[in-house]
DNA sequence: CACCAGGCCCTAT
DNA sequence: ATAGGGCATGGT
């Protein structure tokens, strides 16, 4: 099974990816939108996609969809705004803390890009709460690295196809970026996007 | 009403 | 090393 086929075919039945999907393949991103995009992945963590906007729009109404805005505000209102998207007492420290980390000890999202990708990813993976995936997907869609996003709906899909034996994340993540040959961030944006979106069509 | 959603951490074997 | 429980909300 010649995986950058796979790819292909996700794309024609798909298209560009839409709803979330869009923002967070978007290319170039502003500094407004990856700062979205940190804050939307520790939101989304087990949690369906709407609950997320539900919190994502608290913050937005409030004028706290920022990295700075959320490392001064109190624990305690963040947790009410963001309460929709479910683990809420655990997402407000997760989120000030990975904030924190970005603003003080990157400097911000523009010189957090300018890392390099083991220094970074140790770093973002050394947090509480942020595990290989969440990490993953800060580094591939917010700070354009390319490291393919290992998760839930991508085990399925190689399940499915019987692409490989080993389902852990370090082994797949390998065998995805080594199949598909060359680092290429838009395609690994744009391919996980798509496994996503497959996969939710598959469980209707 | 029961079950689920793109995770992660901690604890006990 | 790995399995299981806890964290919580709104949708279906």
């Amino acid at each position: 099974m010649d995986i950058y086929l796979l790819y292909k075919n996700l794309k024609k039945k798909y298209g560009k990816p839409k709803g979330q999907w869009a923002l967070w393949c978007k290319r170039p991103k502003t500094k407004e939108e990856i700062e979205q995009v940190i804050i939307e992945s520790v939101l989304t963590q087990r949690a369906n996609w709407k609950n997320v906007c539900y919190a994502v729009s608290n913050l937005k109404n409030n004028g706290l969809l920022s990295l700075e805005k959320i490392v001064s505000i109190k624990e305690d209102e963040l947790k009410e705004l963001i309460r929709p998207s479910g683990f809420y007492k655990v997402k407000a420290k997760r989120l000030k803390e990975l904030c924190n980390f970005v603003v003080n000890e990157c400097g911000g999202v523009e010189s957090a890009k300018k890392i390099s990708l083991e220094i970074i990813r140790k770093n973002l993976l050394s947090l509480n709460g942020i595990g290989e995936e969440t990490a993953d997907d800060i580094l591939l869609y917010a700070f354009e690295k390319p490291v393919f996003v290992i998760d839930e709906y991508t085990r399925r899909l190689v399940k499915r196809y019987n692409l490989t034996d080993k389902l852990s994340y370090k082994h797949l993540q390998e065998f995805f970026e080594k199949s598909l040959g060359k680092k290429d961030y838009a395609l690994y944006q744009d391919f996980h996007a798509l496994i996503v979106i497959d996969g939710k069509e598959e469980n209707r």
